[in-house]
DNA sequence: AGCACGCCGACT
DNA sequence: GTCGGCGTGCTC
């Protein structure tokens, strides 16, 4: 007998779990993960939709009490369909409960639903409502909520549904009992929040330049031949590719389509959004993290009713219940926030094709930049290449110099800032002008190398660094190969070997002491803590009240300044050197990010780049601004070593509060998968970068293989193992497919 | 959320 | 007794 785990589309936390009921034989092949069904629930058996999580043959519940499925909804609505369908795929190729899954694509509608505010009218006149009182207060059996209600209703007048239920405490049968005897009347008002609300429309009509009109042809083109290969829209910044797309949702929303628009949160700025409001108006809705759930869901609820057909958004925009969605832009497609952090650890751009093909829509990634993965689909052909090759407003790349560190250690500067930073900080302060430093803080995960020669310990089979750990012990998280951390550099001997350590808070500290006239403002995790302090600090440095801004990568993405004519990479070495495959990456795209603040008004910019490693690929292209040659680089070591797009990788994450359950169970696991004799490399179990997050012990196994779905049934094989097995009862495992960022 | 069950105070 | 209202708890 096969059982099915059923989640309820009821909108209740209490119901927020899955209920176990039989299979009846005859739909035994309708019934699969994700479906739709009809189940008797309740005393009454009232018929309820529910969504199948998961199958199995042993019920885990009472027998007795378990009802059978009555069946599959013929008329299912097409949108939740076609949502519940993606979720299962992502489950499929992520990992996680179809749980999970469905939480992350279906809007979440927590407790009761305050997006319609129904309102309770007094339908009888007062005399006749006060007759109605005395009559109830004289029945003696005291009908206290009833009059409760009466008089609430006769003092104040209309009361909002919540304020009923909720502040004066009176049950829902009593008004639906109302509302019978025709006391009162409810009247809901559809009121959803608009955070567009309020805007002023500029009107965006702007004629395309030759490239624009270019691009824009041979989407329309290829979309009318039905040739259904995405597009990679390719043109540095302020080449305009925000018009082009534009135009292309304009030809969607012209055949009754919808369009999504998905932004990393932190582009998400108010002049962005004008430029599709200004164009679509009305038809326009934003979403971003500030959004309450209620919130999120009215802007869901408003899509699904016809009433918006674009959405600019966050990752999340995606699953917008769009009925005919026809396009799917995503801008900045190298941004790694499109990878999600939780579970399931889904990527934007794989999500979004697949729900293109669910749905017939086209697909649009879009960057100065393209991500190495994006860029192979190019050059395999599986993307169609569009090229934006102009900058629109002709401006001149701003002048860049490398700074090579070991040098000024060789010179006795041993200050974290070089000379020539220095100077060209004076210059600015002396010229009235802005200055940026920038410091990258992710990836710190204590690599080692050499001040003097630039020399950073590797992974001899790995190629990424080694990360320090206590007992001055190296490890490599990829292989679990481990060394003991040298006294002096291997390389030329020197003793200025160790943990690259300093912080935006040093550098501040240290630019002060440098610089006792400058006016300085710090921005990373700890000074925007405060509710609006991102906005705050932006805004002040926008207003010209500090002549230096320091922070992490938060002030280089997407800000413009135009006082701003330098920009200080303090440590490129940051990035370069986090213990993944990709750093080289994050690095080319930080760097160019870095270099694109600079000289945004009409003086020229330059950019100082600090590193200790002048001839690293990563950094010579990026100062000259040549991605090809990035990418050629990198494409070549990524195929040497099989790493994404050449290849892929995943991090099988044991979680668990004791030490001993997360190394027993990772052995486990790994043993598991060496029987498998599967086509992929595991590496031992390793601890994971921070080992011990929260008081949980964190274990991780790195698993390689040259083909996706090799991984997909490693995922499988270790969930099927882990579930039954007592070892593992204790611990938490979770996929990471392709990861960003260490573990 | 919606429904039944059980408790409790008045009324036939 | 028993009728009807109101709080509580469960739903595979």
């Amino acid at each position: 007998m096969t059982y099915a785990k059923i989640i309820v589309d009821i909108s209740h936390e209490k119901l927020d779990k899955t209920f176990t009921y039989r299979v009846p034989e005859q739909l035994r092949d309708a019934v699969g993960v994700g479906t739709p069904v009809v189940i008797p629930f309740g005393k009454g058996n009232r018929r309820l939709t529910g969504f199948v999580v998961a199958l199995s043959d042993t019920p885990e519940f009472d027998l007795k009490k378990i009802k059978d499925i009555i069946g599959v909804p013929t008329d299912a609505l097409p949108i939740e369909a076609e949502l519940i369908a993606l979720a299962a795929w992502m489950r499929e190729r992520f990992g996680g409960t179809m749980n999970q899954a469905l939480k992350c694509v279906l809007p979440i509608k927590r407790k009761t639903t305050p997006k319609e505010t129904k309102l309770l009218h007094l339908a009888l006149d007062e005399a006749t409502a006060k007759e109605e009182l005395v009559q109830l207060h004289r029945r003696a059996r005291h009908s206290v909520a009833k009059e409760r209600l009466l008089t609430a209703l006769i003092e104040q007048g209309d009361i909002p549904w919540d304020v009923v239920v909720g502040k004066l405490d009176i049950p829902s049968a009593h008004i639906r009992d109302f509302e019978k005897k025709a006391w009162i009347s409810v009247t809901s008002s559809r009121d959803y929040r608009n955070p567009l609300k309020g805007m002023q429309v500029r009107p965006n009509e702007i004629e395309l330049n030759d490239d624009q009109k270019k691009a824009l042809s041979v989407f329309l083109e290829e979309r009318r031949t039905g040739e259904d290969k995405p597009f990679l829209l390719y043109g540095v910044t302020g080449s305009g590719k925000t018009q082009v797309y534009i135009e292309m949702i304009e030809a969607v929303l012209r055949e009754g389509k919808q369009a999504i628009v998905l932004i990393p949160e932190i582009a998400l700025t108010y002049q962005t959004v004008m430029r599709f409001y200004g164009r679509f108006g009305e038809k326009v809705s934003i979403m971003n993290s500030r959004l309450s759930d209620g919130e999120r869901c009215d802007q869901f609820e408003r899509a699904k009713a016809g009433e918006v057909s674009v959405m600019v958004g966050p990752r999340s925009a995606l699953f917008t219940p769009f009925p005919d969605l026809g396009l799917i832009i995503i801008d900045e497609e190298h941004e790694t926030t499109y990878k999600s952090e939780q579970v399931p650890k889904y990527h934007a751009a794989e999500v979004a094709k697949k729900r293109a093909a669910l749905s017939g829509a086209s697909v649009v990634f879009g960057s100065a930049t393209p991500s190495v993965t994006g860029f192979s689909f190019v050059k395999s052909g599986a993307y169609t290449l569009l090229t934006l090759p102009s900058r629109a407003a002709a401006k001149a790349l701003p002048e860049c110099h490398i700074v090579d560190l070991r040098e000024e250690l060789k010179s006795g500067n041993k200050n974290m800032l070089s000379r020539l930073l220095l100077a060209k900080i004076r210059e600015r302060l002396d010229a009235g002008e802005q200055s940026m430093l920038f410091m990258n803080r992710r990836g710190l995960a204590g690599f080692i190398s050499c001040r003097e020669c630039g020399y950073v310990l590797k992974c001899p089979h790995c190629d990424v660094s080694l990360s320090l750990h206590r007992g001055d012990i190296m490890r490599c998280h990829y292989c679990g190969y481990e060394t003991a951390a040298p006294k002096i550099c291997p390389e030329c001997g020197s003793k200025y070997i160790g943990t690259f350590r300093a912080g935006t808070e040093q550098l501040e500290e240290n630019v002060a002491k440098l610089f006792p006239d400058a006016r300085i403002l710090r921005m990373d995790a700890d000074t925007t803590k405060g509710k609006d302090g991102h906005d705050k600090i932006l805004s002040a440095f926008a207003n010209r009240e500090a002549d230096i801004l320091i922070g992490t990568q938060m002030i280089v993405k997407g800000h413009d300044f135009s006082a701003v004519t330098l920009m200080g990479v303090v440590a490129a070495d940051m990035s370069l050197h986090a213990a993944d495959y990709n750093s080289a990456e994050r690095t080319f795209d930080l760097l160019c990010q870095a270099a694109g603040r600079a000289g945004r008004g009409s003086v020229p910019g330059e950019v100082v780049i600090q590193t200790y490693q002048p001839g690293h690929y990563a950094i010579k292209a990026a100062a000259a601004q040549d991605y090809e040659a990035f990418y050629e680089t990198e494409i070549a070591y990524r195929k040497l070593l099989h790493y994404p797009p050449c290849g892929a990788l995943l991090v099988i994450q044991i979680l668990s509060a004791y030490e001993r359950d997360a190394d027993e169970a990772a052995d486990l696991v790994f043993a598991m998968l060496i029987s498998q004799k599967a086509k992929v490399q595991a590496a031992h179990p390793v601890e994971a970068q921070i080992a011990k997050l929260k008081d949980i012990y964190r274990r991780a196994i790195y698993v390689k293989s040259a083909s996706y779905d090799e991984l997909v049934r490693i995922k499988d094989a270790a969930e099927r193992f882990t579930e039954g097995n007592a070892a593992c009862r204790r611990t938490v495992m979770r996929f990471d497919f392709n990861p960003m960022y260490g573990f």
